[in-house]
DNA sequence: AGCTGTGATGAATCAACGT
DNA sequence: AACGTTGATTCATCACAGC
């Protein structure tokens, strides 16, 4: 970065280093081993190790920028903190931070905590004063005409997109080129400069010449290098206007059965009953049901009570209003149906 | 904060200011006042004081956690990023992040940046060894039977619930019931301690109210405390055995393998199979299993035969009855159904 | 060609208890 | 405190084999 000059980079996207800091061999129900991140790259000895070369690179970072330019940086719990709090200390300016939402993302084996379902960016301008690129109407476009959000939804890297070596991923953390797209697309032109300091397989760059930007790659790992020349020598730009639209970031909305106690729907105590009357459990504050001799989800009771191997609990249970049965399906309607009036 | 013991907390809410208004007379926890800031450090100057004043209470905030507490915090970009740090720093342990997307979000009038759709909460133990509540099955049942994700999708806080005064909102940031239902359901167990430290219109302390917890409010706004006293005094708490979290099998009662032999469910020469009858080995009379070559625990003969690490032979093993193959952990519950029905 | 079942895998701070 | 034993625990997607 140091022979980069002063004021030459229109954007820099980062990926750093997370510091995991993982314990070993954590194995899945069945048994197999897990392949963590334990790159002898990823290995900083405390905080204050990781903040002192953070604060290191995203000062050169800055001194790189030009006056209109912007940052964006990705992480999870494990830094972004810290990222966060660097990049206010050295005055870049917040404009966002955007939470990538992750449909496929690995499971939390252990029932331990919560699954670990997203990651965070922070996009900032070099400084408060900075006016930097944002291209609000072709992301608008791009999101059906509507504004777009600060949670993005894409999968993870997997399939053919991901670099393989011998049949294993040769690099642990590639980033999907959709969120790159979306990235470039957004906040550059064509033409812009882009610098990646931490490049790994390349594909700040393959997006970057695929859409008509420039870029600058620095990776220290040689076969990185070699594996992200040759994705990128692959690439044919395309004209922007013929670049594939995203898809839409929505999804059908999915509503729990706990989402119901949660939003006041159903109070815990409330007894539905099965079409006939001939089953009745009652709601508890959990989301759970309740019968004699058991507990669990409106499924596994349905289930249970029908000695049945499944049961779909959303047709199957009914909440009795001004003394008929109504299904409990017509409930997550009235959820849905609330979404979309308020999202409109 | 200073009048509440030690040790003596099972859970914090916070969602603290972000917006403070330096120079107006700020006073610190410690009664002592922020230093003035003129325009030059006016940047620096903020970020530092709110730093100072974040550090204050999350480190009282610690003191009176119990070993095994947690604390929960939200915040936007404006602040989350120097309270992660902090809640790092000072030693506690993150679990969590947790994006609460909104459904209704307030739109970018101006187009100069994406519309700010989500907040972050941040959810972290006392400490590295602590075991915090995680009601993990609750949230899972909950969520159709899904493990829970880090992004909750949930509306603002708006309609009847949100409080008014004179058609104008009461608070700036209340936050939405649901919100608190999902965490006080998943990390604290009925009769628990909740503190919020900036209590505001009291959305902490009704749901804890509803749900059976326990809960201390702090706040300074007369106005925030009368009509959060009025909104939690019309709270009608749930019955007791609605508002328990599901049972976790971690907490039922051990039984040791060789009670099964001891009861006579279980006869000395019985062959034991795995799902698929590729392995099998013999009970002997003091509750071991003998294969050639080996002789152990469930657990060990599994595992040794998978040349698997660990097993767990509860699920892994079977016995024949009448032709096919049942997983002797239906043994055990019977076992724990005799020895509940003593008990009673 | 199309369907079905099996196996592999992804930035993960992933256990509790008794001796 | 360290160590060994018991035993709880996974979702979406893709590749590939078999039919």
């Amino acid at each position: 970065m140091k022979m980069i000059p002063d004021g030459s980079v229109d954007l820099i996207f980062a990926d750093p280093p997370y510091n995991l800091q993982l314990g070993d061999g954590l194995t899945r129900p069945d048994q197999s081993t897990v392949d963590g991140v334990n790159d002898a790259w990823d290995q900083f000895g405390s905080f204050a190790a990781y903040d002192a070369f953070c604060r290191a690179w995203l000062s050169e970072a800055r001194r790189l920028l030009k006056p209109d330019g912007a940052i964006w940086v990705i992480g999870t719990y494990h830094n972004i903190f810290r990222l966060g709090s660097i990049i206010q200390d050295l005055e870049y300016w917040i404009q966002n931070d955007v939470v990538w939402v992750k449909t496929n993302p690995m499971p939390n084996f252990r029932g331990t905590r919560l699954q670990n379902a997203h990651e965070t960016l922070i996009w900032a301008a070099r400084g408060k004063e900075s006016r930097p690129t944002f291209n609000y109407h072709s992301l608008k476009t791009a999101n059906d005409d509507l504004q777009m959000r600060s949670d993005w939804t894409f999968p993870l890297c997997t399939g053919q997109e991901r670099l393989k070596n011998g049949g294993k991923k040769l690099h642990p953390t590639q980033k999907p080129e959709a969120l790159l797209h979306r990235i470039l697309l957004g906040t550059t032109n064509p033409g812009d400069l882009v610098l990646d300091p931490f490049f790994g397989t390349g594909t700040t760059g393959a997006v970057a010449k695929r859409l008509g930007r420039h870029y600058i790659g620095i990776e220290r790992e040689a076969a990185y290098i070699d594996a992200a020349a040759e994705r990128i020598a692959a690439i044919e730009p395309e004209a922007a206007e013929m670049v594939t639209p995203m898809p839409s970031p929505r999804r059908e909305a999915r509503i729990p059965f706990g989402r119901l106690v949660e939003d006041g729907l159903l109070s815990p105590g409330t007894v539905l009953y099965c079409a006939k009357r001939r089953y009745r459990a009652k709601v508890k504050a959990d989301g759970s049901l309740a019968t004699p001799g058991a507990t669990g989800s409106i499924h596994k009771i349905g289930a249970h009570l029908q000695n049945a191997p499944s049961c779909n609990g959303w047709t199957f249970w009914h909440v009795e209003r001004q003394g008929r049965l109504l299904p409990i399906d017509t409930l997550r309607q009235t959820v849905r149906a609330q979404m979309a009036s308020m999202a409109s």
